[in-house]
RNA sequence: CGGGGUGUAGCGUAGCCUGGUAUCGCGCCACAUUUGGGAUGUGGAGGUCGUAGGUUCGAAUCCUGCCACCCCGACCA
């Protein structure tokens, strides 16, 4: 267990990398640019899941499938989509291999190439808004309010385990609306419901905001976001709600008649959230001992590890844990019983701190003698001898604290590196060496935000909702300006 | 895709310069003693040295191509 040898405040990246790997969240596989999530990492992302999809659920939404493959045709039909995601679609050109004569290798057959070749889906609105031509012919047809959960492929050139992969898993809601308001009021609620499962089950604030027309999704009239701060004080783009107008239904030819039987193109919004967040939650929490997770995402949210000897009292204790295993059990608190004795407990607490499990019971001979137990929680190392009156709901409580714990220390973390700065100097001081989010006047120019970019790495992240004007002036160009922005350097 | 680096047992490594089929630690298996913060002893198993060629009597070692990963760029919803 090297993970303690690279510390997080070394070597930011390799740390990150060691953790993924050493709390078994997910490898790098044998396939370029693919990972392998593990069981302990896919726990998480099912909690995540299900927690998104009661959200949806809950506003409405159901769930479908559509296909792994578009055809190319489909893909290039709406002009600003195929520009954004041409340079990284892998392409299927054929349907069938052979073995070839002379080398016995199994080859490609040449004479089955497709007709019309395949795109591996990037995101898949296209495909969707062609099959949303047949499901709507008139107002009483919409809303039309679905959401998949799926894989996707985007071919990238450099990959990082759950922030950057060539095949990614996520969730795309797609819904058609009649009216634009409607699919405005849609595209925020979804961001709504984002940042309600980043902040109180993730733990990790989040700034909601507008993206600016560079920064958008291809294809969108409008792009909202939630960006999270990691520690090392890189932003991190955590979900997308998208407007997307009528661009797709006039793509695809999507109409539907109102009451006053009239022809009109259907409003459009998509959304998504993926195994990112993994990275966003490894990211904002742990820390050299190993992962920390927040209670409502842990697999396992309490551990208890019996303290066994020689002689007749391991009975007596092994007899107490499953008691109390039971009784957690019984209250819908996950908790595991580890009864080894393979392992000394040294072991145990060095492996459950590594894998994050919020809070772990060790019982021994003593503790039985006494009535009491050690309750050690992970995100602040705290150990404490507690009677075991009313364990459950003690538990209970310190499984609450902590997931308040975690959010609010994050916040406080971010709250620090909010910087507002009115001068170009000052700007590139702050990114460099304070670095989190700064808060700057922008003269609104795409001009201006790429060369800022270039200069300093630095992205407009978000225009926050609800962002108060303010009069003043561009950091860069000095120009007259509205509102302040928030830059930083991004994942 | 460009520049740099790495690749030897599950993990981390020595050996490479100066060619003669491999070192150590952790982990793994067995037994014993242990167990309140990553136990100890003894014995044991495990390696086509990333991969494909080339040079050579002989290649982990020298040469070339390829692959993967890491760092820096480019790119990136």
């Amino acid at each position: 267990m090297d993970i303690k040898k690279v510390k997080r405040s070394e070597d930011y990246s390799a740390w990150y990398n060691n953790l993924v790997k050493y709390a078994d969240l997910a490898e790098h596989s044998a396939v370029k640019g693919c990972m392998v999530i593990k069981p302990y990492g896919y726990a998480i992302w099912e909690t995540m899941q299900a927690e998104l999809d009661r959200r949806f659920k809950e506003t409405g939404h159901v769930n479908a499938y559509f296909p792994l493959f578009i055809p190319k045709s489909f893909f290039s039909k709406e002009a600003s989509h195929v520009d954004g995601f041409a340079k990284e679609c892998a392409v299927v050109t054929h349907y069938r291999l052979k073995v070839d004569e002379d080398s016995r290798e199994i080859v490609v057959d040449p004479e089955a190439r497709l007709e019309e070749e395949l795109i591996v889906r990037p995101t898949s609105e296209t495909i969707i808004w062609n099959t949303y031509r047949d499901w709507i012919q008139s107002y009483r047809d919409l809303p039309i309010l679905v959401n998949q959960w799926a894989n996707v492929v985007r071919w990238e050139m450099r990959t990082r385990l759950f922030l950057r992969t060539a095949e990614f898993l996520w969730q795309e809601g797609h819904t058609a609306h009649a009216t634009a308001e409607e699919a405005i009021e849609e595209t925020r609620k979804m961001l709504d419901v984002y940042a309600d499962f980043a902040e109180n089950v993730l733990a990790v604030p989040v700034i909601k905001g507008v993206k600016t027309p560079n920064e958008r999704f291809a294809g969108a009239l409008d792009t909202y976001c939630i960006e999270g701060l990691m520690q090392d004080g890189k932003a991190l783009q955590m979900g997308t709600s998208h407007f997307l107008g009528q661009n797709f239904a006039k793509a695809f030819d999507v109409k539907y008649v109102t009451r006053e039987n009239k022809q009109e193109y259907v409003w459009a919004t998509s959304w998504g959230v993926s195994t990112r967040l993994m990275g966003a939650l490894i990211m904002s929490h742990s820390d050299d001992e190993g992962l920390v997770l927040p209670p409502r995402l842990a697999p396992i949210q309490v551990v208890i590890v019996p303290i066994l000897k020689k002689g007749d009292a391991n009975e007596a204790v092994l007899k107490k844990a499953e008691e109390y295993f039971f009784a957690l059990k019984k209250a819908g608190i996950r908790v595991k019983l580890d009864d080894r004795d393979t392992q000394s407990p040294g072991f145990k607490f060095a492996e459950y701190e590594l894998k994050g499990v919020p809070v772990r019971i060790a019982i021994g001979p003593r503790d039985v003698q006494n009535g009491a137990l050690e309750v050690a929680r992970r995100d602040t190392k705290e150990k404490q001898s507690m009677a075991e009156t009313d364990l459950v709901h003690k538990i209970e409580h310190l499984l609450e604290q902590i997931q308040n714990n975690l959010f609010q220390r994050a916040l406080d973390y971010r709250s620090e590196h909010i910087t507002a700065v009115n001068s170009w100097e000052e700007f590139k001081d702050v990114l460099e060496n304070k670095t989190g989010f700064v808060s700057a006047h922008w003269d609104g120019s795409t001009e201006t935000e790429l060369k800022i970019k270039e200069e300093t790495k630095a992205t407009i992240r978000c225009i926050p909702l609800n962002n108060p004007e303010e009069a003043g002036t561009c950091v860069y160009s000095g120009k007259p300006s509205t509102q302040r922005v928030l830059f930083a350097k991004a994942y």
